[in-house]
DNA sequence: TCTCATGCTTGACGGTTATCAATTTCACGA
DNA sequence: TCGTGAAATTGATAACCGTCAAGCATGAGA
């Protein structure tokens, strides 16, 4: 493992707060290896060898079941991902593939539960970090329970907005096609969702969004703390 | 706290192995107390002052929007709820009610989080059971994203024949309209499908269930250990 | 036993969403 | 610059699901 890759990866919540000593374990064991795009890194029902962090480029988990196939979320630098399935021993729940080139570390997976039984301020990082994972999940749930896929769309305009810095005008950073398999509706309804749109504000050309007014926005979509707020 | 409690709630996972004086110490500010039916016992963006734990009764933990309402999901003795919203110290996702008359006991959260700073046992067992919480909202998900409603009523049948012992005929634990909820579908819908599945070897006598032919349900239901496993 | 409230079921209807097919647009390499 | 293939859009259609209204079944309480 390049010594280039630890800053990075010591500066991640879960591992900045550990010993010197315990980081070096981990790091000892790890490996860092780039992929071209579209590899698939992990499948649905492997075991759980190693904990990936995501360096570079980007990830997508997705599931599939009886021929069909959904998008479940996208790892983005740097962020680990299957961490409550490291820790449980248990197989993957998702797989995962490369959306674009990219430099994932490898950690083994009872390395960190080793260190894990060690390391008081490594453990409670899992902790926070696995409640937080937890909570965005249970958003997500709510989304897709409560709300019709416009809504959804909406509501999503609305965050990436606000992670955009509040600028009018902002880049979709997906394909829209696995932009739809996210919100769960085809790329045919996202077309018209977004037609739909329009007449609030919402102006569409390629991956470039412009929202005139977020209030009249609001006003339909509706946004709340509880589903919408990632950071609480 | 009354002494009879205490065995209840130490034999639950989170509290096996934490050392006595860390468990006296949790269950000094803690109390119990007795609910009626269809108390609301949290609402969903009140802050997070206790970890609750469901002794005797059932408790629903449900969240709504925009005038629409939809069940997340049902605890039953001995269990505990609103886990990651202790830990992170952040207003509760999910409103929860009483289903029927309930004992409850409420730990201080901040207790939670100091004796989780102090015994590493249970730090360990808290991040055990988040990550089974996590796989099971994993799950969920799934379920609701790439399932028709009554593919998931089908995989619900056969979950409920597992967990009764795989006998052929078993009573349903809800009312059908919580049943409905929790499957995302209406009921009325839920009246339809389970006419539907009449024609696989289902039959249904109020809340009472007989599968004849489980072959023959799971060939139409087709369920995978990666959504219906809630052991793994 | 009767009444009444509640939950469940059924049918009719409309809205939402998925599917299929046909274009159009776009990005990229020849 | 042009050609190619994938993605995006559009329209038509059907499946799925929710809503509304009515009727039925059940059980608690007078």
């Amino acid at each position: 493992m390049p010594e280039s890759d630890y800053p990075e990866i010591r500066g991640l919540h879960l591992f900045r707060n550990m010993t010197d000593a315990h980081f070096a374990a981990l790091m000892r064991g790890a490996y860092v290896q780039n992929f071209p795009p579209q590899i698939e890194l992990i499948a649905e029902g492997d075991p759980s060898d190693f904990l990936h962090v995501v360096l570079s480029g980007s990830v997508d988990l997705f599931s599939a079941w009886n021929g069909r196939e959904t998008s479940m979320s996208t790892v983005r630098p740097i962020a680990t991902f299957i961490l409550a399935a490291t820790i449980r021993d248990g197989p993957y729940l998702m797989s995962a593939r490369t959306l674009e080139k990219s430099r994932i570390a490898l950690i083994p997976s009872q390395d960190v539960r080793a260190i894990f039984d060690e390391d008081h301020d490594f453990a409670r990082a899992i902790v926070t970090e696995l409640a937080l994972h937890f909570r965005s999940v249970i958003k997500a749930h709510k989304d897709l329970k409560l709300r019709t896929s416009s809504e959804r769309l909406a509501n999503y305009l609305l965050r990436q907005q606000t992670r955009a810095g509040g600028d009018a005008e902002f880049d979709l950073r997906f394909e829209k096609r696995r932009l739809a398999s996210l919100l769960g509706m085809t790329p045919e309804n996202l077309s018209r969702a977004f037609r739909g749109l329009h007449a609030h504000g919402v102006r569409v050309d390629g991956s470039h969004i412009t929202i005139s007014d977020r209030g009249r926005l609001e006003r339909i979509a509706r946004p709340s703390p509880f589903i919408d707020d990632h950071t609480i």
